[in-house]
DNA sequence: TCATTCAAAGACTTTACATATCCATAATAT
DNA sequence: ATATTATGGATATGTAAAGTCTTTGAATGA
């Protein structure tokens, strides 16, 4: 189990997006070249974060993609969960008791997880130095 | 990213295997059947444990795998990790600067589950009703 | 010693999903 | 109108998980 690569280049391009003036919308393809993805790929994944409501798209002629909401509220989770979708990590087909204490075990662990990365804001890395 | 269909094998066996008598293997066969999944492929499952030095294979008549460890110091991360390997779940070629904030924030995460399942041992499930 | 019982290992197939690419369509600025 | 940009569907490719098959080798016990 990994991360896949798409939630890597969500979180870039977000990265991206927070620094960038809000006024300006940014072109996939500069949001891809600087990635080394394809655009029409990486315009697939926005298009998740578009319906997740994090980023809203504009077409046409100098269009492009910016922030839809306040970028202090944006956390990693809500990138994550945006692609990766929310369902739990370990699935069970079974249900032996409504509390089986594996799937409790692990859908705990997966709770600190997640808690960590909802503490996590995105704009928080600003000053660091996280480019690409 | 989910954890793997292995993953849940290899917890329900150890959980068969930290219960049954340590004396005696259980043979592949029964640890398959009661889990609806094929002997051979658990097999190579439960190879990945033995060379994890988690449990060992008694071969011949009356053979099969018994916990080679005390049955108190296997944790559920023992297990995940001999499963599913021990990289990170957040994996990045580039290297931007020695710390990166971004990867930061990833392992830290992975950090705190796995310091959950490396907390929760199969031993304490025992008395409660997981079963299969 | 010899047949039986069991795991180990390698080759292989199948399935599922991630990772793209291509193209037609729609929206928007100039 | 025309150029520019995102969207969506179809399709292709790659890769890893999931599972099967068969051979080999180790231990038992008859
Ligand atoms: S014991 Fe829990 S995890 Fe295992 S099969 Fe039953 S419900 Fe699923
Ligand atoms: S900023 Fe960090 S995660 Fe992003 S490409 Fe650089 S090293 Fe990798």
């Amino acid at each position: 189990m990994r991360f896949t690569k798409a939630t890597n280049y969500a979180l870039h391009t977000m990265l991206m997006l927070v620094s960038a003036s809000p006024a300006k919308p940014v072109s996939v393809q500069k949001l891809a070249e600087s990635q080394g993805v394809s655009p029409t790929y990486l315009s697939k994944i926005l298009t998740r974060l578009v319906k997740a409501g994090m980023i809203e798209s504009i077409s046409g002629a100098n269009g492009g993609y910016r922030l839809s909401r306040n970028k202090d509220d944006i956390t990693f989770l809500d990138i994550i969960h945006a692609i990766e979708g929310t369902a739990s990590l370990f699935e069970c087909n079974f249900v032996h008791g409504d509390e089986c204490s594996i799937q409790a075990v692990m859908k705990e662990a997966e709770k600190k997880m997640e808690s960590h990365l909802r503490k996590a804001k995105l704009v928080d890395l600003l000053q660091k130095g996280a480019n690409v």
